[in-house]
DNA sequence: AAACATAGTGTATTATTGACACAATTGTAA
DNA sequence: TTACAATTGTGTCAATAATACACTATGTTT
């Protein structure tokens, strides 16, 4: 927990350098082991979980600021990102760090300022990401999607709002690349999208939807080692993917 | 244009109660005689055109001042309103107003600020609208979705974004209630679809699967008066209508 | 070598979509 | 009054996509 020496030094600091009245909040969703998890700081004392986040610096783009969080919790570089909403209720921010509310009067407290928090989702391939804290947390841990700790602030709704739009964006657009690691088997990837939709897939028709994407190249290789037929190998055809991001798969009309 | 002491006066009036580096901008959707219709508000002296939209009070719901903007320049309430995205580059509103920009100094000109916008779209019944200019436009008038004037800032932009925001909206959200009067026939609908899609559907297909969704009731009128076959007037299903905006169609997976 | 778990591939059935034809209705022009 | 043009209501057939399921292949375990 900072002092009130450090507290009075963090406001101030913020108060120079951020926009006033904005954060960022990011739903980093990995995958592992057939889990979803996303990554969660624990407070220091207190001991309750939120989401990553931080501030948007007064020149910066938010998408920077957002990948400029996200680099220092998981030390990762261009992350694949979406935006997918502002929480903008003037109550969402009255609990925001609330053991620092009373060491500074209202008008020098950071945290007393009232917050819109623009949401990101983030998918990131688990392996890479090194969890590092901020300042305010004792641990950055990875979290099963199906087990979380109570979170603070509305951080379970802006959890549950970005899983929805994760979801929604199954539909059109592909995804995995970034959850995946370069190269994976069709059950894997089938692992992924089961996870996500939380409900069981036909392996068979999976793999045909999946190849009529033709976002896939299947390598001569085998997954060798499992206890098991090896299953080939893939790797996403990155042009074809990134046109496929950028166009969607067709809608219905 | 507003003179110097009433410029003054506005800004010092907007930092005491707004959200500093904050907007809100919309997109009114309505549709008319078969075309797609944009609010758009005409800046006093220059003559440029730009979005609706505004400020959020200190302690306002985003929302609640998204309706508040709109109600002042449609004269509606509850209007279908959907937030789309959040524009944040620093670039973005280097020329806000910018009539503005010399006659006050920087410090005090609440137009030199940096703003993050957050856009949001709206449906409305174009007979409805009574649209009434704000203090900075000279007019608010509907234009062609097709033939727009130049827009000022990114508002372009936003308004693409809020376009293609709406198209993907048709794939898994019915829409037409906020658009369409009370009563309406197939083909009226049918065009409200062909109008925000840019293209021609299938008369046939469209009415299978428009009655598919269950959201519409036959009413025993006609449409008399029109030169041609009497179509059958319809109306929504509020009930269902309103189930499937929540739901929502089902996807694919 | 037999048992077993998982992978690859294919096929029959059903549902959805797309393309199109025809009859009915209404105002207009001959 | 009648023929015509335009438009609406309804239905059908074929193509396509989705679903459910069966069989074979491969590698591990015993």
């Amino acid at each position: 927990m900072l002092t009130k020496k450090e507290l009075k030094e963090y406001c101030s600091n913020a108060r120079e350098n951020y926009l006033p009245h904005i954060s960022i909040d990011c739903v980093v969703f990995g995958f592992h082991e057939g889990l979803m998890k996303v990554l969660l700081l624990q407070i220091k004392n207190g001991g309750e979980w939120y989401l990553p986040g931080g501030f948007v610096l007064k020149k910066e783009p938010i998408e920077t600021a957002a990948n400029r969080v996200l680099k220092e919790r998981t030390g990762l570089n261009n992350i694949f990102l979406q935006q997918f909403h502002v929480f903008g209720d003037p109550e969402r921010s009255k609990q925001h760090f609330d053991m620092y509310k009373d060491m500074l009067p209202a008008k020098d407290n950071w945290f007393t300022n009232r917050f819109l928090t623009i949401g990101y989702y983030a998918l990131v391939d688990f392996y890479n990401v090194n969890p590092a804290p901020d300042q305010f947390s004792a641990d950055c841990i990875w979290c099963d999607l199906n087990n979380l700790p109570e979170l603070k602030l509305d951080h379970a709704a802006i959890l549950k709002t970005a899983l929805d739009a994760l979801r929604l964006q199954l539909n059109y657009q592909p995804i995995g690349y970034n959850l995946m690691p370069k190269e994976f088997t069709m059950p894997e990837l089938q692992k992924l999208y089961e996870t996500i939709l939380d409900e069981k897939l036909d392996r068979r028709n999976f793999q045909r939807r999946m190849l009529g994407f033709g976002i896939l190249k299947r390598s001569e290789q085998l997954r060798r080692g499992g206890a098991h037929k090896a299953p080939y190998l893939y790797s996403f055809e990155l042009e074809n993917y990134n046109a496929a991001l950028k166009e969607g798969f067709k809608g219905r009309w």
